[in-house]
DNA sequence: GGTGCGACATAACATAGGTTATGGTGACGG
DNA sequence: CCGTCACCATAACCTATGTTATGTCGCACC
């Protein structure tokens, strides 16, 4: 049997146990392989399982009245989708595969006994919870206060950044698999002009583009571009772990 | 001595036991006051932290470059602010309070002894974690697909109803003491705009203005501008202790 | 009881980005 | 081999929202 899609990506972050790993397999199903442009969930329906990316891409978008669209999340191999709604009974998004992909499914209704089983992963998961937050909240800022050059810049750099740091087998961390039309859904602007500011990022040599995507030629220009600090990203793994050492819990009631 | 600012804030997703309320309590440093205008964290700063809200009003916010600014979140009472930044080790954000306020500081550094202590706590910390999360989403799609007019609508109705589930003493629910260049940061527009917004909906009835705040008139039909639906306000706190009842660690390895 | 300041109000003007439309190219299916 | 479809490209025109400026009101402070 091939390792665990989630042991795996929590390996990257700390040596987990015999035990932890023997809990994470008898929860977890195997990788299942999805077609690009398959749905796996819709808004509305009842949240039962959250997902490992083990290859390809995926995102998660909301549908507007309007029959407009928000991309709220796009995720990468090593990410884990779906924890966000954790404490909603109905999924409030839809979940795409863009890429052809291999997904490992994971039954939301028992994680209750990992948290109880391992304080480890409990504190892991609470760990990737946050740096969703984290995501979230860089985009809710390149949202409100960015010009689309920067929004654009900085979008394609936290990708790379996030692609850089996937545990598992990424060929080309430059070469980003997205459409325009999903760049536009993500940064709330118009397809129009999305191309519009990728050809003049092109034109400075920044990106290159073409059908399959963007690739990003000088990321340090970009970075200049977009302002990006990938701070966001950092988690402070060592100090959780550090902190679970010095717990005692005999100390309390 | 009176009853703890965070034991309050749980007792109203579920009972406590002793034990967990006496966990609590052992963590908890009593309520400080702090005056309208005070910023209690700063970019940067080393995260100790984190702090629930028993009276009064603050926001999280990030300074930009060129000099803008942009709000993450408000907070109400009831709310606790900055699990967001569990995972990290600095500050990414400013902590301001926006009324004449009274907050429980709890040092983050504790929380893996209440995890490891009481599953039912880290459970439900689990969950405000995917509720914060889910407010960051709807502000996420307010800011990249919806008009002034209805980013402006949808705000104040999430505010009011917020307010509404605040478990503490709150006067008028339809009262938000709000400045318009507040809003304005937290909407991603201009303050001048959000005075031509606000001043249409006051000419349909729809809200009234003045120093101290913003008053919503008719909540139907700001529901109607803003196509709102509270729905990722809503917890899915039974299912969860359902979850929790029927986790059986016995059959893990 | 000025005077400074923070919040709101309004107007004129400027522009980033939206909309609509049209065409091109390459992949894929019959 | 030819249609169809998804994606990209570009142009002309439009509008929601930003910017700058100026004024008013109330209120805290010396």
């Amino acid at each position: 049997m091939t390792t665990s899609c989630i042991i795996r990506h929590f390996q990257h972050y700390a040596e987990l146990s015999p035990e932890d790993q023997e809990l994470l397999n008898s929860l977890e199903k195997s990788p299942r392989d999805y077609a690009r442009n398959t749905v796996l969930w819709q808004q509305g329906e009842v949240t039962d399982h959250f997902y490992t990316v083990r290859h390809g891409w995926a995102c998660t978008y909301r549908n507007m009245a309007d029959g407009s669209r928000q991309v709220l999340d796009v995720y990468v191999p090593g990410d884990v989708i779906g924890l966000r709604e954790f404490a909603f009974r109905r999924r409030v998004s839809n979940l795409l595969v863009i890429t052809d992909a291999s997904l490992c499914p994971f039954p939301k209704s028992r994680l209750a006994e990992v948290f109880e089983s391992s304080k480890l992963l409990c504190n892991l998961f609470f760990m990737i919870s946050a740096r969703d937050q984290a995501i979230l909240v860089e985009r809710l800022i390149n949202l409100g206060r960015r010009t689309a050059r920067e929004k654009v810049a900085h979008f394609l750099l936290e990708m790379a950044h996030r692609l850089d740091k996937a545990c598992i087998d990424v060929h080309d961390c430059n070469h980003l698999p997205l459409t325009q039309v999903l760049l536009a859904d993500a940064l709330g602007l118009s397809s129009v002009h999305i191309n519009r500011t990728l050809s003049e990022l092109k034109q400075e040599q920044r990106v290159s583009m073409g059908p399959g995507g963007v690739t990003l030629l000088d990321r340090d220009s970009l970075v200049e571009v977009a302002g990006f600090d990938p701070e966001y990203l950092e988690e402070d793994v060592d100090g959780m772990l550090r902190m679970l050492d010095t717990a005692d819990p005999t100390q309390l009631a």
